[in-house]
DNA sequence: AATGAATGAGGGTTCATTCAT
DNA sequence: TATGAATGAACCCTCATTCAT
């Protein structure tokens, strides 16, 4: 009953930090400066703990991505103001604590030699984010807060999108960033004379 | 006075070819990947030429970014709707042209270890399309086109980075891109129950 | 008394399988290109219960080496001439069945390093072989069939040598290599005028 | 008048030191026991020195074998048992010398692997011996001292396989080594009833 | 000024061997 | 006993940079 596989056991302990000290340094220094020594030094192990769990070094890069997690900010309120300045403040957050622009940095960057890396962080990152701000907008649709036919899609680019564009300003980030971003963009989706039936 | 520095002046053409190689590469290939001896081959020049010109590959680097320019596209209408969608036009245009998000990569990636680089970038590429956006919505709003005491900023981050979310979304950029991009930001800005004095 | 030790007793199976992966890697890639991972995988056990039975890489080698043998062909005429053709033909079969000029190849190159493998290889390989010829042209020398007194080890060096040579020559085998060798070797030992007591 | 080409030169020193170095440790240790760190500071120059000048490991072990030149024996004397000696105890003693067994194990060992190893030792090693030899035997044959219609190539393969059997049989070469040997093939060569045409 | 050669330092990867189950 | 995991030490190769012509 529940015979435990033969062999020395593979350390769950080494899997996690193995994985965290990529991310971390996919972050710092990006997919090219780091280097598999240094993970192996930051995460407490030798270099072929890696290798046993991994190919290469673009197979651990991909596997780390994938691992990534973000934490959701719940959705709390039932509305739509509310619901949207959440999720931009809960962006902005986790983007700042993880180093996004960073890592994001290192995606782009990479897109060319392994357009896997660009992939998996759109599917870890940019994905949840935009799917959530759809759920919330189509449901105000369904509400009728904001106007149907109205090109959701767009709306999300420019709200995910101040975010990067700021960051790339080199202005800072006021406080309450987000209010006067959500209001913009939901003035634009409740102003009569919009959307495509006009 | 004014006499010419003496020994064999050096040749313009290399300092072109040298900038513009490197600009080349550090889009092509991130400035990690990027290696001298490839610039140099690039170039046609020998590695030597280039150390004389720069101290190092980050200076070299820094210098490329530097010179970078970026052409603006001429605003020829006189309306605001018009001269947005022209200039998000032109401003797609040129990012695909220049991989100017493998270049805005590297730059991100390299923001802790030669933050110089972003200031750079932002200075060539970013810098120069906020100000003429800003020019435009604030022509607009001497001509009471939009209402004043609007956030301009944030209209501007909206737009640009309506750009940055959707290349980063993966979805395709439809034919006619900008045209419900400008007139959702425009919506925001004319509809009523805005502004600061709400 | 005769009790058998304590513990699982090391299956014979395994000692077998291991020692053939090994001759067949050591003829197919030579010494140290082969790797105690590839043995281990090709013999369908672990590299602890490689280790387990010899103590390093060299001392498996050694063992496989002495673990080689070879059939020889028997000998069943009973004249100089149809014997020696019969047995280098089995040489040359044998060698290129067990991809001896490979597995010479290593032992010769590893002389300096293990000079036991040459060794053992001598014993198992070059050795049984020599036996065997010296004893078909004793034979033979009592019969009256070749003159005594002749320097029968030069004869064998000959024998065995034309194959090492042609072999490095490039030439082709011909189908009836053994032949014309054998004719001239007799040749050179049954004409007059030869011999010590000349 | 023979402007020297521009940049600095490459060392001719540097190139001979490489070339022997690998040839020592080709020889000493095998192609694959021979790194190119070793052969760098055998050599006294750095790893991008070696790699200026080959592409690879590989590429230099064969650039290695290609430099690789047998001094030849003069043939002197105008008899063929003369001759044959002189070129028998010639290669006896180069061989020694190069480490010529191990090197011929090398190339053996690698012949799967690289190919091209073993065609160089044939044209640099063995063939000039084979050519010189082949050039005694036609030249007695023309002079009527042995035989026309013999199997020269067989009995080159005789003269030149015997070092290797003596060599591998590990019995130890006597003073007048090649005396007997030549011997025995010469009387085969020139005893009545062989050759071709009985 | 410009070239081709040379270098110290490090990169990714693999190996023979040992550990822990 | 036998397994899969783990390791220190190397290996081949490349890079940014400097030297010598």
């Amino acid at each position: 009953m529940g015979k435990s596989p033969p062999g020395r056991p593979r350390s769950p302990e080494s899997d996690r930090v193995i994985l965290e000290a990529t991310l971390r340094l996919i972050a710092s220094e990006g997919y090219s400066r780091m280097s598999m020594d240094r993970i192996a030094s930051e995460a407490g192990v030798s270099k072929p703990t890696i290798y046993l769990r991994y190919d290469s070094k673009e197979d651990l890069a991909t596997a780390a991505l994938a691992y990534l997690r973000i934490e959701q900010a719940p959705r709390v309120h039932n509305d739509v103001r509310g619901d949207l300045i959440e999720q931009m403040r809960h962006f902005r957050h986790t983007f700042g604590e993880l180093s996004g622009m960073s890592m994001l940095g290192t995606v782009l960057m990479e897109e060319r030699h392994t357009p896997k890396l660009l992939k998996l962080w759109r599917e870890r990152t940019s994905k949840p984010y935009r799917r959530l701000l759809k759920e919330i907008l189509e449901h105000a649709q369904e509400q009728g807060d904001i106007r149907v036919n109205e090109d959701i899609d767009t709306a999300i680019d420019m709200l995910l999108g101040a975010y990067y564009a700021r960051y790339l300003s080199g202005e800072p980030f006021p406080v309450n960033w987000p209010e006067p971003l959500v209001d913009l963009v939901l003035r634009s989706l409740t102003a009569p004379g919009g959307g495509e039936e006009s």
